[in-house]
DNA sequence: GCCAATATTGATCGGAAGATAAATAAACCG
DNA sequence: CGGTTTATTTATCTTCCGATCAATATTGGC
């Protein structure tokens, strides 16, 4: 064996037309197929892996995003940011349209949104990872999703709106939410068959809910309104 | 440069006691460890790491784990099937106690159990991973926690429990068992601050549910009981 | 059509991963 | 105490990863 160690038999690559992209539209591509990849394996799944899936090669990835970490910071955006659509906090204001039948609607566009194998999958893995992203998205969904969902309840029941939120109450939301949530892993994450479809689920859920909860919150208004 | 490539400085180590201990200690105490490994880092924490921890080094894992997936193996064994307690089926058929304080009673003990950083970390890492372990274990609560509920929820309604249990009836428990669980997720793997302690949150949820879901059942039995 | 700019590749580095084999030290048994 | 067994370490291999740099091919302006 000569001096050359480690010189790679490099089978002979059909040498294929190399196309150019505009940049921002590879940066595009590639944040997508990263998403895809994430998805799949986790954030550890290799750049070459990566690369091979975009027909390019490796060190390319490393023009459009100075490290790793820099491409699953926009994976992130993509999935946390720019998936979230402001609309949803008009739709449960919305008092025209009656309280079951609001939520529904939401729900549904809701979960539209987060009940795809990339949505979901990202999110455990990254929530996994203990980044802080994940953190404030939750936060997110308390003060914009549950938040107004406890107020309008509260409405629907003539008690003032006024007086802060219970922590309690937004527990007792985040059962509903975490309950339909859950579903959707059941569903994308654990490949589980899940014979009741999701807008059935959630109407039953739903429905189950709103009869319930309120036995459980009017004591403790009752008793802060005085 | 030499020959000798890669020579590892090897820094002066301490020459600590070298201890032995009984094999099956030693296979215990690995797995405890590498439980407690996986649960922060996940599966692609290093065996290097894992033998620092236990100060041991590294190749002595593989006299007890014929390779790394082995290792894998005997914490889901752990965490899976270990900590599964039997006793939980005859908590929730116990007909002697009212039905809201037999629920409280066996969530409070099965969070007790799960609620854990380990637990939960290590379930929601072996899901992502599609191991088929995690999807028998929800089949298992399917069976053994949910369909014993949804009966004797029917039978408190006065209805024949012997009409097999519907599959949308089985989806709404799972909305109450998903709700209570992503508050363990919340707390213990995404760090939130969880104002509602969970024996609380426990029986909130439970009240709510108990009032609402038969409003949502009963219909379904009736058109089934004719 | 040439030339400058830049997107893309080829080659390679250092480090860390899982795994194996041989050497060593502790325990056990007579 | 001597010798065998077995737990443990030392040293090392191969492979894969993230990252860097110089060489090359494509694009766009004039």
């Amino acid at each position: 064996m000569t001096d050359d160690r480690t010189v790679e038999p490099e089978a002979p690559r059909k040498k294929r037309r190399r196309v150019r992209s505009k940049p921002e539209e590879r940066y595009r591509e590639f944040v997508q197929k990263a998403v895809e990849l994430f998805a799949e394996v986790g954030f550890d799944a290799g750049t070459r892996e990566l690369a091979q899936r975009l027909n390019v090669t490796q060190p390319l990835l490393y023009r459009y995003f100075p490290s790793k970490e820099d491409l699953i910071a926009a994976v992130y955006k993509e999935i946390y940011l720019d998936r979230w659509k402001p609309e949803w906090e008009a739709m449960l204001a919305d008092e025209s349209v009656p309280i079951l039948a609001r939520y529904q609607a939401f729900y549904e566009d809701y979960t539209s949104t987060i009940f795809t194998d990339e949505w979901l999958r990202i999110y455990l893995f990254a929530g996994l990872r203990g980044v802080d992203i994940n953190r404030r998205y939750i936060i997110n969904v308390e003060e914009r999703i549950l938040h107004p969902m406890a107020r309008s309840v509260r409405r629907t029941l003539g008690i003032d709106d006024s007086v802060p939120i219970n922590p309690q109450e937004v527990e007792l939301f985040w059962t509903l939410h975490g309950g339909i949530f859950y579903h959707g892993v059941r569903k994308h994450v654990y490949d589980l068959p899940c014979p009741v479809d999701t807008s059935q689920m959630i109407a039953n859920g739903l429905k189950a809910f709103i009869e319930g909860a309120p036995r459980v919150i009017q004591p403790w208004l009752h008793k802060q309104q005085e």
